[in-house]
DNA sequence: TCCGAAATGATTGCATGCAATTTTATGTCA
DNA sequence: TGACATAAAATTGCATGCAATCATTTCGGA
């Protein structure tokens, strides 16, 4: 949580990469996590790892079967679109706020940050685009000036934060978004709460049109929330046989 | 996380008992929390306490200082009442989709919790009431459908719950809460979804208000967000000898 | 061959131990 | 007495070990 010293303690790093691992798909949605693996994978021992898997729990990444394990939470398509409303009216309140009491110089770096993304855009390098694109919304909610929005927010994209990610975005879209984007910097500018509210709701919307079309087989039926135990010992079996 | 399976990990017991221990003000804010002395409170060693720890942080409870310890997080007024903001736009997203979706038979749920509530209150019991108040948000909550949204709810709410615990009501707050509800359940009754949303958010805000009176010595100073200085002079003083 | 129970193997849950860091206590010098 | 450095004690971070639980396989019987 508290991230202003430099200091980094082990399972925090850990936390970090295994949340990196599941963000960019290296570990599959619905897939088992044995420690083991991981720990294996990452040099170390199981008390951190296991640390590090009671934080992502808390955060939705990770659910824990008591004796059995951990497994990537696998949403359904209706998780994620309520996860994405939850972020849109989050970003809204922050919105109102940033409105409100942001400084002319922090509504400038967000304007930086904006120019620069353009700039990603026009030469095509996606995935600094990305992350232009992701340190603007975090800039614009910081911009409401309260360090327990900020966490909030943080904790709800990085639960969809995968189905975000490199790959989701297709020539049309991406255009759109820009443009998106320029209008949202110009609300803001003019410190429109309410448009700066609509617009940014209308650009999670059409962004998540994109990922439903794209992902559409990782979703899962919501009637059937969880794994059966199939895949478990499929898993397993591959495993085991692999080595 | 997963609350269906009625086993219930050390872990996950250690998370219940001392969040409560936070909540019903049996820690102190901003108070050092020593693992030895929570560990031998609950006679259980440090692995699962630690776990728990990381839980806790991560949730907003507690605040973990690298090779430090933990201290019970304190909040600012600021932060209160920007948690607050945050809840009211959340249960104002799930009133929109109770009114579209619930089941009569579960709006007459929620309507039987008031009736319950209304008879705590008429007979002065103000513990029962208090959960009983609390089951009818968390009803309204559920009624929306989406555990997502629940669970990012439950997650606000345990921030702040420490504060609206007993003794943080006075008669005439206390009537006027009760009328609140009432106007509450006709919204709902009504799906009058846009009403519902103002009726809460009034609610929420009303409520603070006296928080607010009563606590006022809880909240720290936004600007000065640490705890007590002499634990802190001693780090420094060796820090600053050893460059 | 198929089904079910005991045995085997692997994995998780928790306790303990040791090293590293921090905090407190002690001692020295001005 | 007070400031500073050193030593001792306490606390945290991580690794390891063992018991408990779960998954798979093996074996016996129909």
């Amino acid at each position: 949580m508290d991230r202003r010293s430099g200091i980094r303690s082990l399972h925090d790093e850990v936390v970090e990469r295994v949340r990196d691992m599941i963000v960019e798909g290296e570990i599959l949605a619905g897939s088992h996590v044995p420690e083991r693996i991981i720990c294996e994978k990452l040099g170390i021992s199981r008390t951190p790892l296991r640390e590090a898997y009671k934080v992502l729990a808390s955060e939705g990444l990770l659910t824990l079967l008591p004796n059995r394990g951990a497994v990537v939470t696998r949403l359904s398509a209706q998780d994620v679109e309520d996860i994405l409303e939850m972020i849109a009216v989050i970003e809204g309140l922050a919105a109102e706020r940033a409105c409100l009491r942001a400084s002319e110089s922090e509504i400038d770096v967000i304007s930086d940050l904006h120019q620069r993304m353009v700039a990603y855009y026009s030469r095509g390098e996606l995935s600094e685009y990305f992350k232009a694109n992701q340190a603007i919304h975090e800039a614009l909610v910081a911009a409401a000036g309260s360090p327990q929005i900020v966490n909030t927010h943080r904790n709800l994209t990085s639960r969809i934060r995968r189905f975000r990610f490199a790959g989701n975005v297709v020539a049309d879209r991406w255009e759109r978004a820009v443009r998106e984007h320029e209008a949202i910097l110009m609300a803001l500018q003019d410190r429109d709460a309410s448009l700066l509210r609509a617009l940014l709701r209308a650009h999670l919307r059409n962004g998540w049109k994109v990922v439903r079309q794209r992902n559409r087989s990782e979703f899962i039926d919501p009637e059937e929330p969880h794994s059966s135990a199939k895949p478990l010992r499929a898993a397993f079996a591959r495993r085991t046989r692999d080595r």
